[in-house]
Order: structure tokens, then C-alpha cells, then sequence
DNA sequence: TCTGAAATTGTTTGTGG
DNA sequence: CCACAAACAATTTCAGA
């Protein structure tokens, strides 16, 4: 959409319409632009949630970072609970899962417990304002 | 970027860039195009992921399309575990995690899980090809 | 599937309120 | 924070390969 678009929607000009998208980036409040792949597109059939806890409770906790390089990692969270992190991950199928964990548990010196994702009925809905 | 940009990195023409990006649209490739909005700058200070579960195991399983209702759930993923769905939510704090919680065991007719995100090192990272 | 060119449309920047 | 206008840049479409 353009911003000559956000302005008949909005009914502002073209400029003023373009000065607040560049208002809501500058402030952070628009963190980027990205495209939707679909994951299948590419060979990703197969979607978890992986939840990693340290086998040593007082090690380093630097385990986003360790774990950054894994590239099949699309999100790292730090939760309260049970586990310290939870991960969600897109592989190929159950044998790349397979080799997946044994790298998240080598890198990370953790255990993982894992939940395969059977669909996804919706994801990343914009928040209602 | 604009499918200038994107014929110069790809080393085609403007108007075989915009054809190509247009196959991938009409093929499904690419799901569609989003602004990356900060949850804080609308007053959503808290994530959290649901783990939900009906109380009576042979009820008709609508779930997704009874919870789409309610905007704060922003993922919904069928699991295959402990748990029927998964759900990511987003809102203003735990007052307000309180009342969803009532409200998405009201409407699904299910027991909840909740894990509290801590903070978010790492959120939907482009898959490496 | 690609290139190249022409017509249309969108973006950017400055001036001014 | 907005409108308007002029200069610039991108998109769209089409012919040809």
C-alpha cells in the first residue's frame, strides 16, 4: 500500500501521511516491514515449539545468544515458568527435527521437550486498536 | 524496497523482478506484506503463551473459530501433546491476562496453562535459504 | 521468462500555514 | 502537524525475443 493509499484511507495528503509512518519508525513504534512466507514454499513442512531448560541451573545465561547461529530458530522467548526458554522452529520433517534437537541440546547444554505443530489455524493477527 | 532495488540485486530488470515477486504472490510463496508494529507502543506491555485443553475430550472441536473472536489471541496453533492449542497473546498486563483467561475458558469450554513472556530476544527471523 | 521503452502513478522535498 | 506543488523515482504495461 502507498502512502498516496494511507492518505485517501486516512484522508490526509500524500506528505502527511508519509511524515507519520516516518514519525511511527523513528519512534520505534514500526519496527519494519517484512513478507509473509509461506514456510512450505521453501521446504519447511514441519513446525515446533521446543522448551529448553539448562541441565546446570547456575550456568551462564547467555543461551539466546548461544543458540542465534541455529538458523532453524525463528523465535527465542525468555518465559517464567517450568522452562527458561521456549522456541519456535521450522524444519523440513521429523528427521531434521531429529537432528535439530541434538544441536539445540549440544549448543545450548540443555534439555529440550518439544510440541509439533499440526496447523495453524492463524498467526500474527494485527492487534485490535 | 522497491522492485527497482530488488532487479539490481537480483541482477534483472525492474519489470522481471515485479513478474517474478508476482508469481510468488499468485503461487502462495509470499502470504502477503506487514508492518512489524511494537506491542509496547500500544500499551500491550505483556505476552504470554496459553496452553488450552477442553474439559470434556469429545466435544466438537471448533475451537479456533470460537477464540478468533477475541482480538488479544494473536496465534492459534493445533499441538500435537499435552495440550489441544497453543495460543500467543498479547495484552496490557496481568489484570488483563486475569480477564482473558476467563473469558477463553468461558468461550472454549477449557482449562488453561499460561506461561509469561520475559522478554523476546529473538521474534520471527527470516528463514535461511 | 526476460528486456527495454513509454505512459502512468507514487515519492520526496521544500515552502508556507 | 498539515497542504500543496515541483522535481524525481518507481510501477505498470506492452512489444519483442
Amino acid at each position: 500500500m502507498s502512502y498516496t493509499d494511507i492518505g485517501k484511507e486516512t484522508g490526509l495528503s500524500t506528505s502527511a501521511a508519509q511524515q507519520r509512518v516516518r514519525r511511527l519508525e523513528q519512534r520505534g513504534a514500526i519496527k519494519g516491514y517484512h513478507a509473509r512466507v509461506a514456510p512450505e514454499a521453501i521446504g519447511l513442512e514441519l513446525t515446533a515449539f521446543i522448551s529448553i531448560k539448562p541441565f546446570e541451573p547456575n550456568q551462564p545465561d547467555d543461551h539466546p545468544e548461544r543458540l542465534r547461529e541455529i538458523d532453524e530458530i525463528v523465535s527465542c522467548y525468555s518465559v517464567a515458568g517450568d522452562a527458561n526458554y521456549l522456541l519456535k522452529v521450522q524444519v523440513a520433517n521429523t528427521a531434521a527435527l531429529e537432528v535439530l534437537l541434538a544441536r539445540i541440546r549440544a549448543v545450548g547444554g540443555v534439555s529440550t521437550q518439544s510440541t509439533i505443530v499440526l496447523s495453524t489455524p492463524y498467526e500474527d493477527r494485527p492487534p485490535a486498536i
